[in-house]
This record gives structure tokens, sequence and C-alpha cells, in this order.
DNA sequence: TCGGTAAGCTGACTGCATGACAGGACAAGT
DNA sequence: ACTTGTCCTGTCATGCAGTCAGCTTACCGA
């Protein structure tokens, strides 16, 4: 299924190969998270790297074609987010914890990828479908998973039946997103990182089960 | 207080010299929409304007300098979003209206916005201070008037104590922002524009109240 | 009407990044 | 030692960034 490394002009990549492949690409991760996306050069890259830009275009088509090999990496790992959700329930004061812990584990995740995020926000917001595709690979673990728990809930008629399941899980995901990437953003409305989760934890459960929760 | 516009050399710019400074950031606009943020050249806008690189230079110091001009353009139409939340009611179907209203105009202007909004986010993301403040001159326009009638709600009871109103309204609003800056996104998960108005109005209703609306 | 002055624009230049290529260095097997 | 294939880099053509001197244009007072 994974097909070998290959460089650009489709030799096979063998071990040291494949670890200067690597080292540019931890190199490159590095720079997106001290300066910005625009600046980022091929050249910077490489001189980080201990080696030439000529060596950078051997693996890599461009520095966008790196930027997507470092998301689809984080996107494995996002994969694993569907865990916060699947198989959880949403009543009484475990629907508390699991609110809780899904807010928790969205925002250690960002934290933890926040500046390659943001590129793939931005490659997404303009129209690129292979960077949309990895942040739906991420944002579908969690809305997947949510959109049954809502559909569920609704069925129960604990929820309007005007309201689409995909839409509110979507919207739920899509607001923890921005809210983890803009963390910083908030302290200028003097709100503390303290606050932030209860208040994300309780519109979570708010729109989830249309209750306010019982903790 | 707003001095006159001048050239980065401290000359005043005249009547000619601000058609083609304006020229040129409309140039800038367009471009945004229609490529990349990382691929756009001065030498494009230039083109575009039928002019050369080198007048250009004669109003902006670069590229992020006149991206930074149409954004502040921007805010000061944004500033307009407070007559959204201010004064409004949020009790019974009046409510629901506040609550609907509010989401259509966020939309509304994020649509419109679009491009510029996404280079805005990706700035204020990487911790640029000039387009942070920008994104909250925004943002702040709709979260001061939201935050205080949150306060009023929860000095009723209607909300818990320990959720912070600064950091409730702040995460409605970034929600609002977000779903408005990646709506294609929504397609993917077979969710409809159409859908997304009411699940949005829903969760704003919830959030702010405490209460399902009443419609 | 006629300079004088400041605004407005651009050609030309330097420096740097991109991206392609050929060929040298190196490791492994025979 | 020789061959083979991987791996890296020097070099080069191209194109954009950003600066400057100098030319053109518009305005204004005498």
């Amino acid at each position: 299924m994974t097909g070998q490394v290959r460089t650009v002009d489709g030799r096979v990549a063998g071990r040291r190969g494949q670890a200067t492949r690597q080292k540019l690409l931890d190199c490159l991760g590095e720079m997106l998270s001290s300066s910005p996306y625009r600046d980022v050069k091929v050249i910077d890259v490489a001189r980080k790297a201990g080696t030439s830009p000529a060596t950078f275009y051997q693996y890599f088509p461009d520095v966008e074609g790196a930027v997507l090999e470092i998301a689809e990496e984080m996107a494995k790992e996002g994969a694993g987010l569907t865990a916060l959700v699947s198989g959880r329930s949403w009543a009484g004061k475990a629907g508390w914890q699991t609110s809780e812990e899904l807010v928790d584990g969205f925002l250690d995740f960002w934290r933890k990828h926040d500046a390659i995020l943001r590129v793939v926000d931005l490659g997404a917001a303009e129209g690129d479908k292979r960077f949309n595709k990895i942040r739906l690979k991420i944002l579908n673990s969690v809305t997947g998973s949510l959109t049954e728990s809502v559909k569920e809930l609704q069925s129960k008629g604990r929820i309007d039946k005007d309201i689409s399941p995909a839409a509110l899980a979507g919207s739920l995901v899509v607001l923890l997103a921005s809210v983890a990437s803009h963390q910083k953003g908030f302290q200028s409305w003097g709100v503390k990182q303290a606050e932030l989760r209860p208040t994300l934890a309780q519109l979570v459960h708010l729109g989830v089960t249309g209750k306010k929760p019982t903790k």
C-alpha cells in the first residue's frame, strides 16, 4: 500500500536518502513554527538541514509539496481523535466528562501541530483540494462519530428535527478547531486559558444534548 | 487625525497618486481571490494595474504592507457588525430572530471579504500583532456586545456562574467566523448551505440563553 | 505665458531564490 | 579493482525583490 519512498526523478530512496529527506521535513516543520509561511524559503530549509537546495528538490517538488508530506503524517495521528467520541456516553455526569475530554484532546492536538495546521487551514480555505482532504481527514475522525451521537439523541426527540446532525457536529468541531488555533487571540479579550476549557465543554454539551450539563 | 496619504519616501499623494494607489490595492485584492497568498507577486499586481513594480514600492513597503491596508479598510466596515447584537432582545421569538440575523450578517460579511480575511486569519495565527489587532477589531465589535448580553442573562441566573461571559461570547463569535471561512468544506460532509444557517442560529441561541429557541 | 516646484512614474541595476542538470562522491556487491 | 546505483552538490539560466537616479507631468504663483 505505502509504496517505497521515491525521489522526484523516480529513484528509490535508501537508508541515507530517507534520513536526509526526514531531516529536511523536520527542519521545514521548525521553520514553519518560527517564521511566516510566506517567508519560508527552500534555501533556508536546506541550510538549516546542513545540505543544499538541490537536495531539497530531489525529494520534493517545492515547499508546498513538502508541507503536504508533513500534513499527511499529522493526519494519520489525527485519526486517533475518533476515540474521543466514539462509544462514549452523553448522559448525566458521563456526558459532561465526554465533553471535557473531547475539548482537552482537541486543544492538545492543535497546540502540538499548531504551525502545520495553520498552513493546512489556509490551503483548504484557498480551495486547494489536497489540503482540504487532509483537513477533513482530521476533522472527520471526530465529526463522523459526533454526527452519530447527535442522530441517536435526535431520534429520542432530544434535539429539534430540523437540525442537520452533520451540520451541528461539523460546526462544533470547527468551533474547537478555530478556538484552538487562536488561543492567543483570546488573551486580548482578557480570557484566560483555564476559562476556555469549561466554556467550550459547556457549548459542546449544549450543542450535542440540548441540555445544560450535570457536573 | 487621519494624516494625509503619504508615499514611502514621504511625499504627499495627490489625486492621481491616490488613484494609482487605490488601483494597486484593488488589483491586489483580486489577486488574493484568485491565487494562493504565497504566490502573489508584486510584479503581477503591478502588471495587472498597468504600472511598474517600482510604482508599487512607492506606496507600500511590501505585499504584506498593502494587505494590511486593505484589511484596515475592511475592519472599518466590520465595526458595523455591532448593530447585529447591541440593543437586541434575547427573549422569546425576538431572541430567535436576533440569533438568525446575527448569523446571517456574519456569514454575509465573511463571504464578501473571504479572501482578505483568510490572510488576516493566517497572520494573526502566526502571531503578527498588526493582523491580530485587525482581526480583533472586527470580532470585538460583536464580542463586546455579546459579552454584555451574556452578563445580563447570567445575572438573572439563566447561565452558570462559573462561565466567563467573555469566553463564551468569544467562542461563539469564533465559531461563526470559522464556519464562515470554511463554508465550502462543509459540502464534503454533505451539509448544504441552507442547513448551516439554522444550525448556527440554534447554537448561538443555546449558548447565549442556555435555552432552546422558541420559533 | 512662463518657469519653478513637487508629484508621479519607470528603466536599469544589484542581489537573491528558484529550479534543472550533469557529474562527482560514496557505499555495496562481485 | 570494477561496476552499479544511490546520494549530494556546483553551476547555470531564469525571474522576482527592492532601490535609485532621472525623466515626465501637473499644479501654481508671478
